[in-house]
DNA sequence: GATGAATGAGAATTCATTCAT
DNA sequence: GATGAATGAATTCTCATTCAT
């Protein structure tokens, strides 16, 4: 399913990075042991990268791909708005459960400082986006969603939302279960706080 | 207001930093940069800040600080839960919206690399959660909001969305007006998207 | 005429590196630019020669030994010791007016950084140097070359001049004819200055 | 009579470098090299040049400005031409011999790789350059020297025939005396060898 | 308190060379 | 012989921090 084209050891610098990535952040994480990582020479990885950034962009291509395989998997046309909106967030968060390292690659640097690098990483987000404005738009044609919801402004607001539970879980130290805010997290999107 | 014991100095450099940062990301911004901006020598600046890291904690507790100051200014018990809740999203935008420099900083940096770094920006947050918290518990008290609102997830999922939507709004070069966000982001908030 | 007894491959290699060398000088030629240039792969280089200093050396001795070929059939007994010594800068000039690529290696990169790089250089310049001395010998014997001639002195003077005129042509841009020097230059040599 | 306003620590990193190219070459020198020799921290040197690069130019210019400042000293407007040839020859010849550093670093890196470096270089040597064609123009005009000599022309030769005999006697290992060369080598640029 | 020259640890990247295929 | 992917040593330069003045 991966673009399985690029060689073993792109994959496996990838894999390194990630872990190295995760546990000490970009800025403090050295080239070399990320090639210890993933069990090349430091040299190896200018074979595959063009530069230490390259492999933080590609890492985010590469990871935030396989999440829109996995929408595309779990979510079909036939799954009304609302439930597939349940899924998005269920696949969100058991994902990132499931996978810790992304999750602080993903919440920690995708924040990273330079706006140019955020601005290449949100092209990789754009699939992603595009899923979830997807799934308003159906609800908006249905009905099951208000006609007058901005799209693009609660698209910002739910995805939002769900990153910063992440977030939060993580700093936390990861002591509660993510997946089991699903359910009140898709109740306020669907509902909000009134009573 | 601001724990106004500490001398020019001190501030000056905040302010030289915040413009720097803003500029640079943290990490690509040198001390002697902050100095010259600050009008002091680079070692003055370490008769005011232990290390690097320390004027970037500063800068978040000074300014947060400021925002907590603001909406205990602008939000009073009398209001509404909602009402209130309004007043915290636009003094959020609005205040963000005036201050670039300080959105960046936020926006950007708040999400630094290393969670320690983060954890202690967190602490700075703390008064800033704690205010929206308040807001929701007395919306339950009141009627106004769900008996059974998860008061600290959502909590999360509004700063959450809020702070998505700034960000966004930095990304795209800020061409739209921000506080004009603020009528939709609360009707998602308080009634859901469902119709 | 040349050791004619070596593979295409290893000619091959020395003209690719002789236009390498020349557009960016030997430090700043990679051995993978000289192997795309002469159309075979890195490793094969190290089939050829041990290093790539070796690829400089071979160089300069294989087109010294050219350039002296020129001279043996350029010049010969019959002709007298002035005559030869024209011969010899005309040959000089033209060789390396018509071959720039050479001539940049030649001037540039023979006066290569370490002197041992330089001594073993100089073996190649040998029979060059010879063909000068043995010219003034012919001179001081025959009666048209003052009696008193250092040979060796006034062989590096001559040698040295006609260096410095062709590095000087190169470094100007080659905006002038080089052979049209010669008149003059062998005046030089022949009458000095004094009036 | 040296530019002495520069600080103290910018000539102990020239004079380290004098010592460490000569040993080296420019390319096998290290800069933390020319640190230790200079008695300054890495670090320093970047204070006082730009990059590696600029260490080596500067050297030259500095150097090259000194031995104009010889020239002036000793060649005076009273003397004729042929003397005051004589005395370039001479002054030429005793302060390579006497700084054997500087002679190695100006007849082996003044030689070096890109074009560029050189034309720089060339531009310190201008002033040299320039003392030598106002002596051949002073004795065209005092019919020391033939009408007809080509100002430009010669004192490249004469240049060039100089840097021979040093660089020679440098790669010969300095077995002879340089300055008992100068009688000769004015013979020669005087009388050619023409009997 | 203030300065800013000096420090030196630290890290990305290059590239000659090797060697399994 | 030929290949070219892999290696890893080597080196410049940056910049947070210190400290003598």
């Amino acid at each position: 399913m991966t673009s399985s084209k690029k060689p073993d050891k792109y994959y496996a610098i990838l894999e390194g990075a990630l872990k190295v990535f995760a546990e000490n952040g970009y800025h403090k994480s050295q080239v070399s042991r990320i090639a210890k990582e993933a069990g090349v020479a430091d040299g190896t990885i200018y074979l595959y990268f063009k530069k230490k950034e390259d492999i933080l962009t590609s890492l985010f291509q590469e990871k935030l791909g396989e999440l829109v395989v996995k929408f595309n998997e779990g979510i079909h046309e036939q799954m009304t708005a609302k439930e597939s909106l349940r899924r998005v967030c269920e696949i969100h968060y058991s994902e990132l459960e499931n996978n810790v390292h992304l999750a602080y690659v993903t919440q920690i640097e995708l924040r990273q400082s330079d706006l140019g690098l955020r601005k290449e990483i949100g092209q990789a987000l754009k699939r992603y986006i595009a899923f979830i404005e997807n799934i308003l738009e159906r609800g908006k044609q249905d009905g099951s969603f208000h006609p007058d919801t901005d799209v693009k402004l609660v698209r910002l607001l739910i995805f939002g939302a769900m990153d910063e539970v992440v977030t939060s879980w993580l700093i936390s130290g990861r002591k509660y279960s993510l997946t089991e805010q699903v359910g009140k997290t898709i109740n306020f999107f669907l509902k909000g706080i009134e009573a």
